[in-house]
DNA sequence: GAGTGATTTATGGCG
DNA sequence: GTCGCCATAAATCAC
């Protein structure tokens, strides 16, 4: 038999209100209803070659971008999302980790961060 | 690909440790107490990181697994609910 | 094995 | 009009 009852798991606030950001936002690449978004691991190397691009250069040209994607089988789509989301990763590694090479005259890397005077 | 690989084990994640119990309650508090928007500002996660004693792409995180989580398991997640509205009702007599 | 913090794909809005 | 940044969603990883 197919008797599927959780389609909607959500949306059953018996009880408790339910508010806007509480329901499903992003759409469900077609499909009608209760279908799980899929996403797509990248394979080793697709990510390892992505990672050597981008270590050559930070932005891509539309050019390269057509190349990239044909190589390793993705889309144009998915190689300017990629690289998006890593500019962000590389800012974010870059920020919220430790704040030793800018500042910091001598006694930085102390454990417990920078003085308080 | 060798440095690929390592960079996977020295990973965040490899070393993941839970928050301490007084910040998961403060975290925990703020969420309940803005059920109707949990989003916090940047000022508020600022705020919320220096209290918890975490960063803020921490708090972050936290707020964006809670939203789903809370999402996918509504039912358990009202009895939770209650008890910090119950906790709230504490702070914020209903003086209405 | 569930819980939980972090990371990885993917969307949408705004500039 | 397109593209990048950004916050975020949602799935998944790793412990």
């Amino acid at each position: 038999d197919d008797e599927k009852k959780d389609e909607d798991e959500m949306d059953k606030a018996s009880g408790g209100a339910v508010y806007p950001w509480m329901t499903r936002v992003h759409s469900t690449t077609g499909g009608s209803r209760g279908e799980k978004r899929q996403r797509t691991a990248y394979t080793r190397n697709q990510v390892l070659e992505l990672e050597k691009e981008f270590h050559t250069h930070k932005y891509l040209t539309r050019k390269r971008r057509i190349e990239v994607a044909h190589s390793l089988m993705l889309t144009e789509r998915q190689v300017k999302i990629w690289f998006q989301n890593r500019r962000m990763k590389h800012k974010k590694e870059n920020k919220d980790k430790p704040m030793t090479p800018p500042m910091m005259p001598f006694g930085a890397n102390l454990p417990f961060g920078p003085f308080r005077f | 690909a060798v440095m690929i690989l390592r960079s996977r084990f020295l990973d965040a994640r490899r070393k993941r440790r839970n928050f301490s119990k007084q910040a998961t309650e403060v975290l925990n508090e703020y969420f309940y107490g803005h059920l109707s928007n949990p989003y916090p500002s940047e000022e508020a996660k600022e705020d919320l990181a220096r209290q918890c004693n975490i960063t803020v792409s921490q708090v972050s995180n936290w707020f964006g697994n809670k939203r789903i989580r809370y999402k996918k398991n509504m039912a358990k997640a009202q009895e939770e609910a209650s008890i910090y509205a119950a906790k709230k009702n504490a702070h914020v007599t209903l003086g209405g």
